[in-house]
DNA sequence: TTTGCATCCGAAAACGTTTTCGATTTTTTA
DNA sequence: TAAAAAATCGAAAACGTTTTCGGATGCAAA
């Protein structure tokens, strides 16, 4: 019950242990008949190298590391859903750590992964994340980093990205377009570029289409989940009674919004229009359904390791690799909250 | 710029490396004084160990795997987010891998693991598999193994499940408490036992209670998502008028029942009751937010960690460990798709 | 003084692979 | 037939760690 090593199948051949292992990559310098010889043995005694004594060699895991802020959540999981099928394509193995939006946590696990000696680190940051210390160590170490949806611009590496603002403002024209007056935003907290960005798009929206920006239709949620998508909610009916669109910083503050409404009789659209913004799954499945924008999750997951994946092999071939920034395409989607 | 190493600290201080092993681990028969100085200078030099030669060295590589059906599902990410805390807490690493309800990918995704030589694997079934000749291997290789939620009985490992039947069962009593006598169950495929064990557990509770199960009244949805609750929904409004009661096998099932409902003008629960099954996030957002059975997802992924890396712990110590099943506590949330 | 006993240290093997480089054999060319 | 070229193989080092086992040293007990 020992262990199949290349040691092994070079005794049972009589031939050298260094043979064996150049007729399994097919290096050019071993005849057709060992090799063939070689394989045959190899895969009748089941052969599987030793992945630690490769590693150990080739000085690379074939594995990456992945640190999200939360791992239960639509968009989340969606871009981790890209992240693996790429990564299997090319036949790397993803390690998945949540930071919880915690900066200490994210900078713990960045260590672990150093020490893990991944191949390559995609990340989205904590909100809580300004101190950039950590990532640039990873730079330092020449460790392929991607960063993905939230990132920081402190930091030269690839990213990949929507444009946030742009989007925003394609959310609230919309509002504006389809007749609303007076739009309301509920708008993330201070800290992640992400939930600026959106609030500066609606702004822009309204100065572009005539509207004064009223800072008192602002309405700020600290975690942006359904529970603050009521309290807003709740406070806007109590502080303005003739507001007739608001723009949420997410789907899932939207119907909380919503809730809200349908309980106290308040029609969507007719009486206040809503959109959301991510497309999560639930906006289509709730009533009515809910106007957002699409925020390509899977694509996103996709595109990040490709770009690691580039990254890591010109590291490979000692290659330069100049940084990319991408933007992906956002998509207004037009359901039955709005007009 | 080159690594640091032992080698490295042993020459910066004039003593052999096997000194500067034995001082870092503290092992007993290194003065306090020598363990000192090399603490010290491995710190100085920040010394980090070569994981992949502790690898090949321990043949261990705290690194655990994990296949799930789908990583885009509430259910199984919350029981990600229990298996990768815990794992954290206890030093290990977890692999992602999804296998897309394919029973030839979980093959393959099961033999990567094992050439990856991890010290554990952790598995949710796809629904398709029924041969388990490679989980068979998994456990002969002497792999540690543990099944949650979807397993497999033939394979003798430890189990973290919730008695699906019972469940069910409660789920129809609570519909039959609450008024409704005739009560239609919309099923899942036939293969996975959960979707077996749910319908049995309706048809149990309707004889129990003195109704006449009629298995038109049962509908099919091969996958178990919203599209298949809206299509079931109207199948049933087509062949039966006078139903007042549905158990949906997923709560996004019955979400898509709802939809109907509200669009039908249809009142949920006074004209019809609805009972969903898992409790994901989703069900309380919708109006009218959805009655469910609570499946802890959470807890589950805890306890399946917690269960293999005691496996894993024995496995170390050449102890046996006899696998264990353990079945974990649902409850019946009531909301208001029912009365 | 010898013996016994801790205490502390290091040589060396081992884990299994990859790859360089030189040696040997075979084939081709002059 | 000899020399050159090509084809094929293997010895050995290297990757960085862990752990066994024996040696050295010092000290107390006999």
């Amino acid at each position: 019950m020992k262990e199949v090593t290349l040691k092994q199948i070079a005794e049972n051949l009589g031939i050298s242990i260094t043979t064996v292992s150049k007729a399994l990559k097919n290096y050019p310098d071993v005849s057709k008949k060992t090799k063939a010889l070689v394989k045959q043995e190899a895969k009748k005694l089941q052969y599987k190298p030793n992945v630690f004594a490769v590693n150990l060699r080739t000085k690379r895991s074939k594995t990456v590391g992945l640190i999200i802020p939360e791992v239960v959540h639509h968009f989340f999981s969606s871009v981790v859903n890209g992240i693996i099928e790429q990564a299997e394509k090319k036949g790397y193995l993803v390690i998945i750590l949540q930071s919880n939006e915690s900066f200490k946590l994210e900078k713990k696990q960045i260590d672990l992964l150093i020490s893990k000696r991944v191949d390559g680190i995609m990340i989205s940051l904590a909100s809580s994340t300004t101190d950039i210390g950590h990532l640039q160590q990873v730079k330092d170490l020449g460790i392929p980093l991607v960063m993905f949806d939230k990132i920081s611009k402190l930091i030269n590496c690839s990213k990949i990205i929507i444009n946030d603002r742009e989007a925003a403002y394609t959310a609230t024209k919309h509002l504006i377009d389809s007749g609303c007056k007076k739009i309301a935003h509920f708008r993330g907290a201070l800290l992640p570029q992400n939930s600026i960005d959106r609030f500066l798009g609606y702004k822009k929206a309204l100065e572009d289409h005539g509207i004064a920006f009223d800072s008192s239709l602002v309405y700020r949620c600290d975690r942006v989940d359904y529970e603050n998508g009521i309290d807003a909610a709740q406070q806007l009916l109590e502080d303005h009674e003739d507001v007739d669109g608001i723009f949420a910083i997410t789907d899932l503050v939207a119907i909380g919004a919503i809730s809200v409404f349908n309980q106290r009789g308040i029609k969507v659209p007719d009486d206040i229009s809503i959109m959301g913004f991510s497309n999560w799954f639930i906006s289509s499945a709730i009533t009515p359904s809910l106007s957002t924008i699409d925020q390509p999750g899977y694509e996103m997951g996709k595109q990040t390791f490709k770009t690691l994946h580039k990254e890591m092999k010109a590291k490979r071939n000692d290659e330069s690799f100049d940084p990319v920034t991408r933007v992906l395409h956002t998509a207004l989607i037009k359901r039955n909250s709005t007009k």
